[in-house]
RNA sequence: CGCGGGGAAGUGUACCGGUUGCAUGUGAGCCCCAUAAGCUCAAGGUAGUGGGUUCGAUCCCCACCCCCGCAACCA
């Protein structure tokens, strides 16, 4: 089905300005199914899932001094409320990536030395319109009637500033071919088509260096300068290979996902840093849709954020982990709602699989049947392993819910009920190994659900247990 | 201005050039092992509007209307 000897998956690093929200945990929920489902087909120590924080740049800085922190304090506290949200997710990543780790300074100062030597990189001059109170650069459309939008009565100026450009427009034709050559490829096939468009409509060159900012991995050969943050964050995807030797073999990534929003820098800005460095591409660069909740964007101010921390209080992680891949199909946008999470959480997770693992296990225990005579299957379904490569959770999850339904079928047709001594051993061995079915494809999005069902079904005594899912 | 996504049963959504499928919700019946759970059947969509291509379009093309997002130094 497919000669991946290992695979390696990132998440985006995210920024520490803000608390982890519920689009770091869909992107992070998605890579951690990919990771689990690659662990079991190739074993653990062949697969590395990577995510982490990216922690410097003039917002965090700025942050932390709102916060009345030094920076390095700051972004601990920071990582700490990822780590943990993670922790509660059960994502079960391998490095907890920082960009303010040493050892990934020395690589980003390696990398874009090697960079700078190829004549790639160059001195210029950014020039723009900066708004003192937003502390940036503003775009054309954040200027309204010569002010800036957000700071109307504040005097607008226009400042040049010395940076280090890295030649974009000169690698992106390169970068182009090796797209359309299938060296490392895009998806979903709308977003290749986008970037496609992009890459042909002319690329600038883009500054990598920041002259005013403090916080932020120095410039090897210009000290009074640090790296831009995206670059500076780009990096650690190949960075945390790097810190080991075991690792090394990791690179090049086999699969980068994140939001759509971020789609550009993965799918040139990356690839031409790479090119520029002599390194090998990333397989797959993926991105995911947007979600609303309740047909509006998320904000705090509309009043619909959905924290991930309390979905996971109120329906537990496998069930929120559920809830978030079956949402809409992986790649499109979709809508999201409170009210729609309880309606499936009641119909597939409490009325579906949670019933029939009641259903089944009541009738076994009633007939005393052994656990351990029967063995959990060891591997995916056809059509779940041919989902999950590629890249449909969301079908994946539909077909193992096929199984459920199949077997509360069954269950309705031949009355097990009704039946006794050997044919009822019978029709019970075949509902267990049908559970095992369930047990085995689910483990990569509820890992713990699929532990609930070994536990029950496959070991010793069948006891009826509580019940996996309450109503709700 | 530009780019992209979307408008389909009460709600949400999938695939697809050839009597729309699924889920949820609703109604009726069945079963009674199970978490008032399960099974079956039924009702419910002229697929935003108007054109075009085609033997045939929800699907391809054009225009328009409406919703949403992106718009590159923002991480």
């Amino acid at each position: 089905m497919s000669d991946r000897k290992q695979f390696y998956v990132t998440t985006p690093i995210y920024y520490v300005n803000e608390r982890p929200h519920l689009g770091h945990a869909y992107t992070t929920v998605a890579a951690d199914a990919f990771a689990r489902y690659w662990r079991k087909v190739l074993g653990d120590e062949n697969v590395f899932f990577l995510t982490g924080t990216d922690e410097h740049g003039a917002k965090v800085a700025a942050a932390a001094e709102k916060a009345g922190r030094a920076p390095q304090q700051f972004t601990d506290e920071v990582a700490a409320q990822y780590v943990e949200t993670w922790q509660l997710l059960n994502i079960s990543y391998d490095t907890f990536f920082r960009t303010t780790d040493p050892r990934h300074r020395k690589v980003v100062q390696d990398l874009l030395q090697k960079i700078y030597d190829a004549g790639l990189i160059y001195k210029g001059t950014y020039k723009g319109t900066y708004c003192i109170g937003c502390e940036k650069y503003l775009s054309p459309e954040e200027i309204v009637d010569g002010h800036c939008v957000l700071h109307p009565t504040t005097q607008l100026v226009e400042q040049e500033e010395e940076n280090y450009f890295f030649k974009l427009s000169e690698l992106a034709p390169r970068v182009l071919d090796a797209l359309e050559r299938g060296e490392y490829r895009v998806i979903p096939e709308g977003r290749r088509a986008e970037i496609v468009g992009k890459m042909q409509s002319g690329i600038e060159d883009i500054s990598i260096s920041r002259q005013g900012v403090t916080w932020g991995i120095p410039v090897p050969w210009d000290e009074s300068h640090t790296t831009y943050v995206w670059v500076d964050a780009l990096i650690n995807y190949y960075s945390a290979t790097q810190f080991e030797d075991s690792l090394n073999r990791f690179w090049p990534a086999d699969l980068h996902i994140m939001a759509k929003d971020i789609l550009w820098f993965h799918a040139l800005i990356w690839e031409a840093l790479l090119m520029a460095a002599g390194l090998p591409l990333p397989e797959t660069v993926l991105a995911h849709g947007f979600f609303t909740v309740d047909g509006q964007k998320m904000s705090k101010s509309i009043g619909n954020v959905i924290d991930p921390v309390q979905m996971v209080e109120e329906y537990g992680a496998d069930s929120f982990r559920y809830l978030l891949l079956t949402a809409f199909a992986f790649g499109n946008d979709g809508d999201l709602s409170l009210a729609r999470f309880r309606e499936k959480y009641n119909a597939d997770l409490a009325n579906g699989i949670g019933n029939l693992v009641s259903r089944v296990a009541n009738l076994a225990e009633k007939a005393e049947l052994e656990g351990s005579a029967g063995s959990m299957p060891q591997a995916f379904s056809p059509d779940v392993a041919s989902a999950m490569e590629s890249f449909k959770p969301d079908e994946a999850l539909r077909a193992i819910w096929e199984i459920v339904a199949e077997l509360d079928r069954s269950i309705h047709d031949e009355e097990p009920w009704k039946l006794r001594g050997e044919e009822l051993r019978e029709a019970l061995s075949r509902y267990i190994v049908k559970l095992g079915e369930v047990a085995v494809n689910v483990g990569p999005f509820m890992p713990a659900l699929s532990q609930a069902i070994e536990a029950v079904f496959f070991s010793g005594p069948i006891r009826k247990p509580d019940p996996l899912f309450l109503r709700k």
